[in-house]
DNA sequence: ACGTAATATTGCAATATTACGATGATGTAT
DNA sequence: ATACATCATCGTAATATTGCAATATTACGT
């Protein structure tokens, strides 16, 4: 117990989660956020914007790569974070059209 | 630690953060699409359908419920559930402006 | 009132997540 | 080479989540 049981469910299912459970912490929301309002790309800035230690905002970053969704680049030692916009947009779409068909032919 | 320090961030990123985190369990998702699927609507048949024992499906309904997405209705000792599509649409459209947002702007 | 069916709640064990300090790796400047 | 800056990773403590058995609770039929 305590795992959740993955297993049992189909693998679309599975991936809806997935894509929410990146966005169900609010600290990745704000980075999210936060990288996509910058003109250029940003850093080690987030840690400073958000308020968490850097440990831990790495620690977020990296889930939120996790599914493909961050475009780092170094420059030099800074590593400069973007948005992934075709990958965002493919999520976007994928949630969407759950829940467009979750709405249909509900009583 | 441990506990997420929710108290730092705004109350609308907290708001999506809350909602994702519904959806972010395969046994929810899989219980909203089959409430969704259902003619009229269910009861004690999520637990036979999903796989899950009767208490696990029961917290899941509570958290689901917790957001204001069901309409639960007893007819006798069944309950049958509900989508709430207001609710629903009104979330998607929470999440979706959220989305749009955050890729406007990007490098 | 009693037994049964359907759902909710409680208590607990297993596991996952969050957060941070410390450490490591890499690059820049002096 | 040394010092510093940036970011990732490791180890660990605190807390949250998941799942179930056991136990309520509620409604129905007899």
């Amino acid at each position: 117990m305590g795992a959740s049981k993955v297993y049992i469910f189909s693998d679309q299912i599975n991936e809806i989660a997935q894509f929410a459970k990146v966005f169900a912490h609010p600290a990745r929301i704000a980075i999210i956020k936060f990288i996509s309002e910058q003109e250029g790309c940003i850093c080690n800035d987030i840690v400073e914007e958000i308020g968490l230690s850097q440990a831990t905002i790495s620690q977020h970053l990296t889930v939120i790569g996790n599914i493909g969704l961050l475009k780092g680049t170094f420059e030099g030692k800074k590593k400069c974070y973007c948005l992934n916009v075709e990958r965002y947009n493919e999520i976007r779409m994928q949630l969407d059209s759950f829940f467009k068909k979750t709405t249909l032919n509900c009583c």
